[in-house]
DNA sequence: AACGACGACAACCGCTTCAGT
DNA sequence: TACTGAAGCGGTTGTCGTCGT
């Protein structure tokens, strides 16, 4: 793996190469990764370092096995998220991305290409939820929406989403997926997401519950503004036969 | 002791996303 | 709005150590 690209040296890092990264990112802290080749005076390219610092170097990594809790967590969570890596590894204190996706392809990855333990996560995958990876992306709409630009419209709407009861458990509701599903999906969200009262929230979630039937209904535009300031999961539809699914 | 198979993990590469202009 | 460079991410590869034959 040694050799160089353009004068820029690849492999191995030696223990010299560390003490010039670790130095410069102590002094200058993480970031502009591209100035750190030329601050630390080493010939790597700004993607090397920034690898090794994230993956070796930077405190706080935990090296060695995984425990059983550890990897009871990635499985869980990549049943959930997929191969989002970096995701997975934020909810593991110490362990990198890399870690991850190494462990996982060593390991995990070789049971599932087993075929009893495939038949086994197939029964599970039929007893839970069908994994649906949630992939936030942010979403842009049309400035020709009147009701976006404020203008007065007649144009007819509907919203359906299923009803919780519990108005805090509204963000995350997808009218896609069943009640059971959504308390599922509310879980993980308090779990993965940054909500300083996740477990709080998680809890409330589970003793409230939701309704089970859909409502669709017929909003004003004013009505559509004030759903969205609350948030929630719409499937609007419009007179012109545009229709789309919105996350507010 | 020699050698091949395999596992673990560090590092690279290419692509996507984001932010600044 | 389009363009460009930086940053980030995930897939893949290379290397090294260990174990079995």
């Amino acid at each position: 793996m040694e050799g160089t690209s353009l004068g820029v040296r690849k492999g191995a890092w030696t223990g010299e190469e560390d003490i010039l990264l670790r130095q410069c990112i102590e002094k200058h802290g993480e970031g502009k990764w591209h100035q750190v080749p030329l601050r630390a005076g080493l010939n790597r390219c700004r993607k090397s370092c920034r690898l090794r610092w994230l993956n070796y170097l930077k405190p706080n990594i935990k090296r060695g096995d995984f425990a059983v809790d550890e990897v009871d967590l990635m499985i869980r969570l990549h049943k959930l998220l997929g191969n989002r890596w970096s995701l997975i590894a934020g909810r593991l204190p110490g362990r990198t991305p890399n870690d991850v996706k190494n462990y996982w392809n060593t390991h995990q990855r070789k049971k599932s290409i087993s075929p009893i333990v495939d038949v086994l996560e197939e029964k599970e995958q039929n007893m839970i939820v069908k994994t649906k990876v949630i992939k936030p992306r942010p979403r842009t709409f049309c400035k020709k929406l009147t009701w976006l630009s404020g203008k007065p419209s007649t144009i007819i709407r509907e919203r359906t989403l299923i009803q919780p009861k519990d108005d805090i458990a509204t963000n995350i509701m997808s009218p896609t997926l069943t009640p059971s599903e959504n308390r599922m999906k509310y879980r993980w969200e308090c779990l993965l997401g940054d909500n300083e009262a996740g477990d709080e929230i998680a809890t409330r979630a589970l003793n409230t519950g939701f309704d089970e039937e859909l409502s669709t209904t017929i909003w004003s535009d004013d009505e559509i503004a004030s759903a969205a300031k609350v948030g929630g999961t719409f499937d609007i539809h419009d007179q012109d036969g545009f229709s789309f699914l919105a996350n507010f």
